[in-house]
DNA sequence: CACTCTCCGTGGATGCGATCGACCTGAGCC
DNA sequence: GGCTCAGGTCGATCGCATCCACGGAGAGTG
């Protein structure tokens, strides 16, 4: 991960579609140079996946929800997340410090499919309590910030 | 937005990096109807950008929080919401309902960055105050969900 | 210092993909 | 029927992706 590396990844978070020829020409190298290199930061890890990001309305997903999930005493972890691995309308789950264990993201396309859906994670073993806040409107989302030179 | 603009919608947000090409043999079309469909569907604003997804801790930024923003009685939300938009660290920003306005992801390198941030997120006017939870870890975000057939 | 090994690059060649323009076809409408 | 338009296909051209052979800088070693 030198200058270059981090150049390349912010021009890719900017815009994943570029072609390797204009990613040469921004950071001052060969394409096959670039190739290799995003080849690289690919299979590192460094770079997970490239995604269109879309307007949640028009693929039906016009509601999002942010719930907290409390476990109870005899929850286990890794199963809780395994269950929530497998509800599809939860887009991003972080376990956090803090009395709620998870915080989750979901996006489901109606008020009757987002109580459906709280329903079901208060009948998952090891969940006691839920809460949730509904989000009016995003305002933004996964807006990449400009990388500062300190890293690996 | 009929059923195949469905299916590039889903095969974009799963690898924004397929070429017109691979996905005209996916969905049964010729590469330059499907270049004309993306194209729509970019300047119709269904497909927003094309995002490259990064390892945060590669990039500098280990430490992910969650915070709610509790608006005081002078606030001007517009203004509100421009102050934050010009922090670099708020990746997302929803408006809630609920006493909490917003709800906040932060991105920093360090619990020290997100003192800072914190300090002045409460020194914004029109912030009555702030409420932060700590990802311990991210298990996972934005998972693109499969897309049921009924929209626009 | 000179040798060598390795890493990381460049340049050239080649086949595939992007993209443009000409043309085709079916639906809706007068 | 005949017009028009939206949305396709096909073919041609040009640029890009990608493979390969080659070269130079720097580290370690006699």
């Amino acid at each position: 991960m030198d200058a270059i590396d981090l150049s390349l990844v912010e021009l890719l978070r900017g815009n994943a579609r570029l072609s390797y020829a204009e990613l040469a020409r921004q950071v001052g190298l060969s394409a096959p140079a670039v190739h290799e290199r995003v080849g690289k930061l690919e299979s590192s890890g460094v770079i997970r996946a490239y995604r269109a990001e879309v307007e949640p309305e028009s693929v039906g997903l016009a509601v999002t929800a942010l719930i907290g999930i409390v476990e109870d005493s005899t929850a286990d972890t890794d199963d809780v997340l395994e269950a929530f691995r497998r509800m599809p309308e939860i887009e991003s789950c972080y376990f956090m410090a803090g009395v709620e264990s998870f915080l989750l993201k979901a996006r489901v396309g109606t008020i009757a499919e987002l109580e459906q859906l709280i329903v079901r994670l208060n009948r998952t073993p090891g969940v006691a309590s839920t809460r949730t806040g509904i989000a009016l409107s995003t305002k933004w989302e996964n807006r990449p910030q400009p990388i500062e030179s300190s890293a690996s």
